[in-house]
DNA sequence: ACAAAAGTGTTCCCAATACACCCATGG
DNA sequence: CCATGGGTGTATTGGGAACACTTTTGT
C-alpha cells in the first residue's frame, strides 16, 4: 500500500532531548545508531509522525518505544526545517525536551533493540543529523527557563533537599550559589512544602521539601514571576 | 504527476503572525480566504511548505506572496500539530511571527488577488482554523520577548523618537511607563544613538535615535540583558 | 572527638520607583 | 500667548549580593 500526493511532502519526523541529573551532572540520553546514514553514531531518541496522531502524542509515543519513560515532563522545543539535515530525504523534525528524576534507576533498561545510555551534556559524543544543534538549542532552553519557572523540581525526586536543589541549580547554571541566599530566595516564593520527612546522609540529617503545584498555580494565576 | 510514499504523511505547512503598529495601536495583518474550508473568514497568511526550501525560506515566501512584505524580522514561533486544526486532512503548521515597519505604508498593496487587512489586537475578527490559539502564542511572546530583547525596534522606523518608543512598549506591555524612568534606563543601555537630526512635529522637535545594532551585538557577547 | 553537611541573619549597595517642573515650538 | 509635547534630577525604597559561624549527626 501507497499513499499519493499531488506535491511531494517532507517528512515529518519528531525528536526528542532527554535531561536527567546524576550525582550533580547534567544528562542526556542517547540512542546508538543500528543502520546507516550515521550508524554506530549516537543520536537523540525520535522518529516519524503517524498521520493520526498530535505531534505531542508522537513525541510521547517514540519516547517510550526508544527508552520507555513515560510520565516525563514534556515541552516542545523548536523546529528544524533545514533541507538537508538528512541526507536521504527531506525531513522536517519538531523537537522537544524532556525533564526526567531518578536517572539512576532503569527505566532505560525497558528500550528494546536499541541501544540507550546517559551522557554528560559536556562530554558528548559525536551526534548524527543537525542532533548537534537541536541539543545544544536545548540546553540553552533550559538554563534561560529554569531561571524564571520552576521546572528543576521535574529533575529531582518528589521529596527533595535543599541543598539538593541547589546543586541541581548550580549544574545547569554553571556557576555556584550562595547557600543562604539561595534558601532565602526559593523559600520566599513559597512553593515548597517542607515535609516532616528528614533525609539521613552521612551526616545532619536534612529537611525533606516537595514542590507545591497547586500552589504554584494559583501563583501563576496571580502573575507573579520566579526569578531564581 | 503525483508522488506516493510508503506512509501517509501530514501537509506540512507555514503560518505567520505579522505585527505592527499604528497610532499607538498593535496591529495584525490578516488575509481573508477566498475558499472553503472558512470562505470569507479572515486568517493568518500562510501556505505550503516546498520540499526543497527550508521552513525559514517557506515562510518568507508565503510572507511575501500574500502580503508583499519582504525585509522583516522573522522568527518561529511555535509548531501546531493537533490532528483536526485542518477539516480537510492532516496539517501541521510551523507558526512563525513577524515585525514590521511603517505600517501606514502599502506594502499590503502588492499582495495579489487576496485581501490583506490589519486589524488591532483587541479587536480582531473570527479567525479560520485554530488561527486565534496561534494568534495568540504570537501575542504572548512578543509581550514577553520584548521585555528582555530589544525587538520592539523593529516595529519602528530607523530613526525615532524617545517618546514614540515609549508609547510602543506601553501599547505591548498593555500599561503606562514613567517617561523620565523609561528614558533613564532605555538609554543606559547604550543601545540607542542618539542622531543629530530632529523630529519637527506640532510642537518642540524631538530628538531621533537609531538603534545600534553593532552594540547590541557586542553586549550579547558580554552576555549583558536588557530587562526593560 | 572530629569531619562533614545542615542551618541561620545582617549589612551594604545598586537599581527600580515615585514624583514635578521648565523648555521649545507651532498655531 | 498658549497649548502641547520634549526634556530633565532627586529622594526613597526594596531586593540582590556578600559574608561566617553554630548545630547536628555518623563514624
Amino acid at each position: 500500500m501507497s499513499f499519493s500526493y499531488r506535491y511531494p511532502r517532507p517528512a515529518l519526523t519528531v525528536d526528542c532531548v532527554v535531561f536527567g541529573v546524576h550525582e550533580g551532572r547534567l544528562l542526556v540520553l542517547l540512542i546508538r545508531r543500528g543502520q546507516a546514514p550515521f550508524r554506530g553514531d549516537w543520536a537523540i531518541p525520535g522518529g516519524f509522525v503517524d498521520v493520526q496522531e498530535s505531534i505531542d502524542d508522537a513525541a510521547r509515543r517514540e519516547l517510550q518505544e526508544e527508552t520507555g519513560l513515560t510520565n516525563v515532563y514534556l515541552e516542545q522545543l523548536y523546529t528544524f526545517g533545514a533541507v538537508n539535515r538528512d541526507p536521504r530525504e527531506r525531513v522536517v523534525s519538531v523537537a522537544y525536551y524532556a525533564l526526567v528524576r531518578r536517572v539512576e534507576h532503569q527505566e532505560v533498561a525497558a528500550s528494546d533493540a536499541a541501544q540507550a545510555e546517559w551522557f554528560p551534556v559536556d562530554e558528548l559524543p559525536s551526534l548524527a543529523f543537525d542532533h548537534e544543534e537541536i541539543l545544544q538549542t536545548a540546553l540553552a532552553r533550559l538554563r534561560a527557563k529554569v531561571r524564571y519557572q520552576p521546572i528543576g523540581f521535574e529533575l529531582l525526586p518528589t521529596k527533595f533537599t535543599l541543598t539538593q536543589l541547589q546543586q541541581l541549580y548550580e549544574t545547569i547554571l554553571g556557576h555556584e550559589i550562595d547557600k543562604r541566599n539561595f534558601r532565602k530566595k526559593i523559600l520566599a516564593t513559597r512553593l515548597l512544602k517542607p515535609l516532616e520527612e528528614f533525609a539521613s546522609g552521612r551526616h545532619r540529617s536534612a529537611r525533606l521539601y516537595r514542590f507545591d503545584r497547586s500552589q504554584y498555580q494559583k501563583l501563576v494565576k496571580q502573575g507573579v514571576n520566579f526569578e531564581i
